[in-house]
DNA sequence: AAGTGGTCTAGACCACTAC
DNA sequence: TAGTGGTCTAGACCACTTA
């Protein structure tokens, strides 16, 4: 197996920069898939040809971008959305209280249809390729509140039908992973005030024309692949948008 | 100088944790200002009797966490809030497509008062202690699109008078830092819809009751002290309002 | 007991900045 | 040239997990 020997510097002038590049080709080959542990930190040194330090620091550096996980005693895994780990990094939308729930998923339509050049633009395909979209209702402490429209495309969630995705067993982002080894790491999100149309307004439970909250996503896979375009439209009377945090001081 | 010695572990469990949080108190104590350097590493080592690469450590966390910022040749140095520097992690808001400007601050209002109950929660104060509260109209290519309501506590910012902050030099929290020595190193933040009312319409471009955004914000500075309560009102209809991204791969 | 990651060390050498 | 942080090494020892 070619494991990219990094005789030859130049790419990213340091070497552990250039191990974690191979190690991020490696995952985006699907070398190593999601929840699926990676070779021993020895093991790699001895692949890459670097001391176990290097080795290390570079795994950090995957690790702060919540690409892979540690766990002492048992490895180094491929990072996996669970529904009770790094759920609520990408579902940010909790009761004005500050309570977070999980939100119960009703998929409310499902279709095949032609990318606009605008959607295409933004998953980085070509325009009037296929994309599946479809909408999700969801309800938080039993209230509709939040509406999700989402579009993938086809070219990388092949064979994707209504049935699988509504009998998913976990998240959609666990689905992406565990049936497509599509890993989301990251998201781009932009919050304006949008208004409710007719279609919406009753799965929103609001007048028609209300004022709601609309949440546009890309996300992204690695080297910022983007994978999955979404909308969310969430009526804001009892719950929130969560912004971006900062500061990890530790709990003495 | 009392060193804070590290002889008694039991407190953070692994010495770089305790380095950090020495460090960290050294920082909340006032011992390096913001803007200034740190001693060496080589010396920070001595001073607290770990290795070079332990104490590295205690750094590397408080680089990752923007406390701290090194610069190979110069030294480290306690991270300062500049126009050209971290403004757009605070500053959220920019143009529908894309374009991030900085803002044109007018000083709408200023006035000292008592904090309601709710407020003295959030600060962390005593209902009825004394905050400065002061209100900006800010303006993005010309057009005014944002207000902010703003409220700090007397106690943390001693002497603040209305002409004091109108003169400012810099950023607002450039201006913390500089004069009061409060350093804002993380926020939390929650946006939801709210309706613009008759004293805000004319400072926001939108008619009385229009929908706009409010993104209601604490601010924290070492060991999660609040320091800062805001309330943005954001004019969305060209401009936008930036959620948290994530995934931070390097360029090839 | 064997294997994993977690911490800590002591030092070499490089790259950058100032004087 | 001297001082800084940046990289890389080789290894010891600890803590945790599984068997």
């Amino acid at each position: 197996m070619n494991t990219l020997t990094i005789g030859t510097p130049a790419i990213g002038g340091t070497r552990y920069k250039e191990v974690k590049q191979a190690m991020l080709a490696a995952l985006a080959a699907h070398e190593w898939k999601g929840g699926e542990t990676i070779p021993s930190e020895k093991r790699l040194a001895e692949r890459f040809g670097v001391s176990i330090g290097t080795l290390r620091k570079a795994i950090d550096e995957l690790v702060a971008d919540n690409i892979l996980v540690r766990h002492q005693g048992l490895g180094t895994f491929v990072a996996q959305h669970q529904r009770d780990r790094h759920f609520f990094r990408f579902f940010r939308v909790v009761r004005a209280d500050g309570d977070k729930t999980y939100p119960a998923v009703s998929l409310v339509s499902f279709k095949k249809a032609k990318a606009t050049r605008e959607l295409a633009a933004l998953l980085n395909i070509e325009t009037g390729a296929r994309v599946f979209t479809f909408l999700n209702q969801l309800a938080l402490h039993g209230e509709h509140v939040m509406t999700e429209h989402i579009s993938v495309p086809e070219s990388r969630f092949p064979g994707l039908t209504e049935a699988v995705l509504r009998d998913r067993p976990s998240t959609l982002y666990n689905f992406y992973q565990d049936v497509f080894h599509i890993n989301v790491v990251g998201t781009d999100e932009r919050v304006r005030v949008a208004l409710a149309d007719e279609a919406e307004c009753a799965l929103l439970g609001v007048a028609p024309g209300a004022p709601i909250l609309e949440i546009r996503r890309i996300a992204y896979s690695y080297h910022q692949m983007p994978v999955e375009v979404r909308i969310s439209h969430v009526n804001t009377e009892h719950y929130e948008y969560v912004g971006t945090s900062a500061s990890h001081d530790e709990p003495l």
